[in-house]
RNA sequence: GGACGGUUAGCUCAGCUGGCUAGAGCGCGUCGCUUACAUCGACGAGGCCGUAGGUUCGAGUCCUACACCGUCCACCA
């Protein structure tokens, strides 16, 4: 046996048992009800961080709880590895830019360097010890998953949810692609708020923007219809100033009085607002930008101008009315943190606003953890205004399975025999009067991962959909929770998943947001090195789901401290149980109350772990095995066990079963040191081949002379606390103790008190005085 | 502007449907190397439970305002 622990090698020996054995193998014909998890695919666009970790961790502990309460899991690990967060790496790692190559270039470089990266990137998930099936894996990029995303899309193109438009496209000029709803972020920026003044029949018009470089597109300018000072010009032409372009006044309750002058120009499109008007007013199109944030030929003598450089040669051209300098939020694109554009372009839409209703009922029916997740759900669902633009102009994505004859414009669907299709690489099924040309679109990644119960469903005979859990971190609640979710609705009518977990996020020691830029990022991977993937699950273990967790290195001591206990219990009991097989037989009092312990503890665990609270049955584990089993019964039974008196064996099997549902209930949290110790002993007993594959035990009863025990132990700690008072070494023979008549009751356990405490004799008197020598 | 969460010992947090003389761990202080463990053990100090009102025999616990911190959404001309 080993006194000294190498956690390092345990873990590393472990990792490649359990891989070998095929422990976390998901197996469709054991019994039991099938727990099937929709595991988050992680993105390819970096190692895992902490953040991940923590949320990973977290439904790592349900998924184990659930195998070892007796549950088939179906726990597979997938990875997102399209679309611009893998396409930056990919630029990243080979100092390349998409643009400057060909598209399919691109895609082959993409490719490798994930054939390059992907082992090391899923490594980082083995080593926190996700007890997922690795074999049922699944890449978001590969042929099987881009033929079921192009087929589910191909079925919303023929039930009508598919249409293809020009309109106005949130754009990031950086990625020069068209960008959702929910990719866009806040920035805190300096502006100017310029004033600007236009001609009208009645005389000048002072305008404020922030904008001017936006003048060409101007379409209209808008007042507020009971604004006093513009009533008599709403109707009016006014004139662009530079561009001398005509245009009407316009009034709408959607302006604001009080910012600026009352009066605002509007551009097709400058912002959200302008889009409104547009539609709401029918206004005409009057673009002025090019896909890379350069003005175009509509801009006259600004053309090829970059935004900045536009708007500063407009301001001089100008004849200011007034600037102010100013702070104002606008929208960027959250992979970049580029200011986006509104440009009129051509994208792919599905159309799922007419189904707020259905989303809203379906997200009343899952069951959220913790629940007022929800609330974040419904608001973001109540406040959708776009249908879902699908369409991204990059190149490493799923394709379009689409081609578009240049004569008609007829769209040309590829054949579901075709698919996977690379409509650049294939021929459309079918000619038409004109040329036929590969739509050049990519399917936003959401779209494909938004199919992951689907995607994991392939991969086994067994039912598992709908899934029992969707565990995710709150950032992507708008993301793929929403987008999952509505897809499920669009295909299947129903929800996805029966319960969705939601992690909170981890800070630095400061409470603050970790970022690289910051340097308060705190790498799991040292943390392992450092400490050991069981100190950091059971740091993971201490705060609920939903909640932020802050980082701290004391925290982490205190894992350590439980684990060396863990380890130090174990060496005092299995150098005992050594030789000793287990078995039935009548217990001593000491000992049943042990076991009334233990059956108490995993009655709470069992229920803390069924409302997903782990951490705190991680905490009545810790209670019981501290407290109870450490702190009062092994001091109890040494006597017994060193001097071979008073039915050893019986304290044999009380500790036998106290280590092992310990060491059981610990499981989900700790893997690693767990199964050490199980190896060392319980396996032979227990015959399952790693303690993740055994069963809880079922709690027992509670022995009715427990809260008598618990009294002795009461008087114990009396009698430790006069020993600390008088300054008596804990050690030391004490060669007599009075106790009050009140205690008399207990007189029958007394000899557990004198054994344990070291004490010659125990009398009782009718004295106040509770303890006395 | 709307919504959601949080505010309890120096720190991190428990306190369910109201009964608390308010708990734990860390940290702190004193003592102790007792044959599993000094990464330990024993004992102790430390809180008017964010503020102000209200309901109640009784309120960290319920209600109403407000403040501060965090997050999401909207606005951002």
């Amino acid at each position: 046996m080993q006194k000294e622990r190498d956690f390092k090698k345990q873990e590393q020996k472990w990792k490649e048992y359990w891989e070998k054995e095929g422990v976390y193998r998901f197996d469709p014909q054991k019994e039991g009800e099938v727990y099937s998890i929709d595991n988050p695919p992680p993105t390819i666009s970096g190692r895992m961080h902490i953040g991940h970790s923590y949320s990973f961790g977290q439904q790592d502990m349900i998924a184990r709880y659930r195998r070892m309460r007796g549950d088939n899991v179906f726990y597979p690990f997938g990875t997102d590895d399209n679309g611009l967060a893998t396409e930056k790496l990919v630029e990243k790692e080979n100092n390349v830019r998409m643009f400057d190559m060909s598209r399919s270039e691109f895609i082959s470089l993409c490719q490798d360097t994930l054939k390059k990266i992907r082992p090391e990137f899923i490594q980082d998930w083995k080593d926190i010890a996700m007890s997922c099936d690795f074999s049922l894996n699944y890449s978001t990029i590969s042929s099987h998953v881009q033929e079921m995303s192009q087929n589910y899309f191909i079925d919303l193109y023929e039930n009508g949810r598919v249409y293809h438009k020009d309109g106005p496209t949130i754009w990031c000029p950086l990625c020069q692609t068209a960008i959702a709803q929910a990719e866009l972020e806040d920035k805190e920026k300096e502006s100017v708020f310029y004033e600007i003044e236009f001609k009208t029949e009645e005389g000048g018009l002072t305008i404020a923007t922030t904008r001017p470089e936006l003048l060409p597109a101007c379409v209209s300018v808008f007042v507020h219809p009971s604004d006093d000072r513009y009533k008599k010009l709403i109707g009016k032409k006014a004139t662009v100033p530079i561009f001398e372009q005509q245009v009407e006044i316009i009034a709408d309750e959607e302006v604001d009085m009080e910012k600026g002058t009352g009066a605002v120009m509007c551009c097709t499109f400058g912002d959200v607002t302008d889009i409104e008007w547009f539609y709401a007013h029918k206004l005409p199109l009057r673009n002025c930008l090019t896909k890379d944030g350069k003005l175009n030929e509509g801009a006259g003598k600004y053309e090829g101008l970059s935004v900045e450089e536009a708007r500063e040669r407009v301001v001089s051209d100008l004849d200011i009315v007034s600037r102010k300098e100013i702070e104002h939020t606008i929208n960027v694109h959250e992979r970049c943190g580029t200011g986006v554009e509104i440009i009129p372009t051509k994208q792919w839409f599905i159309k799922y606003l007419d189904l707020r209703e259905e989303f809203l009922r379906l997200g009343e029916e899952l069951l959220w953890i913790p629940e007022h997740f929800k609330t974040r759900y419904m608001n973001w669902v109540k406040g959708l205004r776009w249908d879902w633009c699908v369409s991204r102009q990059r190149y490493f994505g799923i394709p379009f399975p689409f081609w578009h004859c240049s004569g008609c414009e007829k769209k040309i669907v590829a054949e579901r025999s075709q698919l996977p299709v690379d409509p650049f690489s294939e021929k459309p099924p079918e000619s038409c009067c004109g040329e036929v040309l590969p739509d050049e679109n990519v399917l936003d990644t959401w779209a494909t991962s938004a199919l992951t119960p689907q995607i994991v469903q392939s991969l086994t005979e067994k039912k598992v959909f709908p899934m029992s859990l969707r565990p995710q971190a709150h950032d992507i609640i708008n993301f793929w929770l929403f987008y999952t979710l509505a897809r499920s609705k669009m295909h299947f009518d129903k929800l996805p998943w029966e319960r969705a977990t939601i992690s909170g996020f981890v800070l630095d020691e400061k409470g603050k947001k970790m970022s690289k830029s910051k340097g308060n990022v705190v790498d799991p991977q040292k943390v392992i090195s450092n400490y050991g993937a069981d100190v950091l699950r059971y740091w993971i273990s201490g705060t609920k789901f939903g909640e932020e967790a802050r980082w701290s290195e004391k925290e982490i001591n205190s894992g350590k401290r439980t684990l060396n206990k863990i380890w130090n219990a174990a060496r005092f009991s299995l150098s005992h149980l050594e030789g000793y097989s287990p078995s039935e037989r009548p217990l001593e009092v000491e000992d049943k109350w042990i076991v009334s312990k233990l059956n108490r503890t995993l009655k709470q665990y069992k229920e803390h772990f069924e409302n997903y609270d782990y951490s705190k049955a991680r905490k009545a584990v810790d209670h019981f095995f501290w407290d109870d089993f450490c702190g009062n019964y092994i001091e109890m039974i040494k006597s017994r066990l060193y001097d071979q008196k008073r039915n050893p064996d019986s304290a044999k099997q009380a500790m036998y079963d106290s280590l092992l549902g310990t060491l059981k209930m610990y499981a989900p949290f700790i893997p690693f040191i767990t199964e050490e110790i199980y190896h060392e002993y319980f396996i032979e007993f227990e015959k399952e081949k790693s303690i993740p594959l055994t069963l809880l035990p079922k709690e027992g009863d509670i022995f009715t002379e427990e809260s008598l025990m618990d009294e002795v132990v009461e008087v114990m700690s009396l009698i430790r606390k006069y020993k600390t008072e008088k300054s008596i070494p804990m050690g030391q023979r004490i060669s007599e103790i009075v106790l009050s008549k009140e205690k008399e009751h207990l007189k029958e356990y007394i000899e557990i008190i004198k054994d344990t405490l070291r004490i010659d004799n125990i009398r009782f008197t009718e004295s106040e005085t509770e303890v006395q020598i």
